[in-house]
RNA sequence: GGAGGGGUGUCUGAGUGGUUUAAAGAACCGGUCUUGAAAACCGGCGAGCCGCAAGGUUCCGGGGGUUCGAAUCCCUCCCCCUCCGCCA
């Protein structure tokens, strides 16, 4: 959610920006009008309610003194009507206003490339280069096969499909990963690991902007109104919902959970393999930070999640996204991409976003400055990265001539000792 | 799931319809005193909204109701505690 103090003194630049990512600014200017009209209500209910407080202190003096209150008791009354009236037209022109606000998407970045779609994208960085093969690379659907590290099948039979079933070593494999990621980031990144419920309620879902848009891709338990999570984004940033945070900042969260995503819509597309699921591990990091500090924090953060892949001897690439590509909360975003040489394609694994105090102020999440004033923090999330994808991209890329897959040392020690995937005969 | 007891500011905790403008204590911050500290004493000390300001207003778990007036009475939901039941 924007300031509305922003829309209020610059409008100018907050429409400029909507433009920018090619969001319509006619909500901006509704949001303007609404606030105009919610001040002026504001003002007079609270001269009626100064009112009502001295009239009836009136009415406790007088009767304590035994006189008659009758016409006093009218006046109140009276008054009382009259704000009972301006407050539920009050009330009204508020659930409109915050609905219009609601909607808004954030301002991007002045920084960011402006462009409408993902071909204005710019590419940051690209690190090592393509494997060259002395043979036709498999894609990760034939050489799970071949490894047996995969039952999708019988994922379809357990639940639908989508559910991908991972067996023996591949199960290992996942969850060596998992462990890999979790060790680097609380040992080598300075971050704090979190076990968070994978099942949230209704205002977890709002606060982190899931919620009202995305009601469609979530799986909800209609009986307890929960929320299966599409991602650890969702508990871990509402730690401090609600909340004056009592610690010193950054403070960086990182946690593994099951993502679940309805993905609806996207049937048929993209959806062979493991490449797009409805349930799929990830491990994600969380910052919270001094908004002065925000855009230093991206850096750095890109860097965590760079190290997964670096560390794993993994070929990748850094975009820079561009206005009109950027998530609805983000100000400003950088994607990761795996390359997969089995289809010949970029996969994104990671995904890390500022949100400025955009989301702080859905979540009211604040902190104290040196001056012990509260503000709004700056929170900011990557993914430090997806499994699915990142399984996709490590047994393609390093599939060796005899249909074996050698596995990277840094995952040896999780693997205990295991060097490389086999066919099973 | 059933029965009972609770939910008040950073914490403890008073308050059962009108000087509550939410007592008091603790913690914390500043000051006096002191060589320094502690103690003692003095002062400060929640958040949001409106307002240039003075100031006003809202918030006692959430929502709704009764009343001239609600932390206080009623309804409802959530959460915590105790006991019982069920259960990995």
């Amino acid at each position: 959610m924007l300031d509305i103090k922003r829309i209020r003194e610059n409008f100018d630049e907050v429409a400029e920006g909507l433009r920018r990512r090619g969001a319509d600014v006619a909500l901006a200017e509704r949001a303007r009008d609404l606030d105009q009209q919610r001040r002026a209500l504001v003002t007079q209910t609270d001269e009626l309610k100064t009112l009502r407080n001295s009239r009836s202190k009136e009415i406790g003096a007088l009767k304590k003194s035994g006189q008659d209150t009758t016409a006093v008791q009218a006046d109140v009354r009276a008054i009382g009507d009259q704000i009972t009236a301006l407050d539920s037209q009050l009330r009204g022109v508020e659930e409109t206003l915050e609905t219009a606000m609601l909607s808004i998407p954030n301002v991007p970045c002045k920084t960011i490339p402006t462009g409408p779609d993902a071909s204005a994208n710019r590419v940051a960085k690209v690190e090592g280069v393509a494997p060259i093969y002395a043979f036709k690379p498999l894609d990760h659907i034939a050489l799970g096969e071949k490894l047996g590290i995969f039952d999708l099948p019988r994922g379809v039979k357990i639940t639908g499909s989508g559910f991908p079933l991972l067996l023996g070593a591949g199960s290992k494999l996942q969850r060596a990963l998992v462990q890999y990621m979790l060790d680097l980031h609380t040992e080598q990144h300075g971050y704090t690991e979190m076990l968070p419920p994978f099942v949230v309620n209704t205002a977890s879902m709002r606060g982190t902007g899931q919620l009202p848009k995305m009601a469609e891709d979530m799986y909800h338990c209609e009986i307890d109104d929960f929320w299966l999570i599409p991602t650890a984004e969702v508990p871990v940033t509402n730690y401090f919902r609600d909340e004056i945070i009592d610690r010193p900042l950054p403070v960086y969260l990182t946690a593994y959970t099951p993502c679940f995503r309805r993905e609806a819509g996207s049937a048929g597309k993209e959806t062979r393999g493991i490449l797009r699921v409805h349930q799929f591990d990830k491990v994600e990091m969380v910052k919270f930070v001094e908004p002065e500090t925000s855009y230093a924090e991206l850096e750095t953060l890109v860097v965590n999640a760079e190290d997964v892949l670096k560390g794993l001897g993994l070929h990748y690439r850094i975009l820079e996204l561009c206005s009109g590509d950027i998530s609805f909360s983000a100000a400003k975003c950088y994607d990761i991409e795996l390359w997969a040489p089995g289809q010949q394609g970029w996969l994104e694994v990671s995904s890390c976003s500022n949100f400025e105090d955009f989301q702080a102020r859905r979540l009211n999440c604040r902190y104290r400055d040196a001056t012990g004033k509260t503000r709004l923090v700056h929170t900011l999330n990557g993914s430090g990265v997806a499994l699915p994808r990142l399984m996709i991209a490590l047994l393609e890329q390093f599939q060796q001539a005899d249909g074996s897959v050698l596995l990277p040392e840094a995952l040896r020690p999780y693997m205990r000792g295991v060097e490389r995937l086999v066919p099973a005969q």
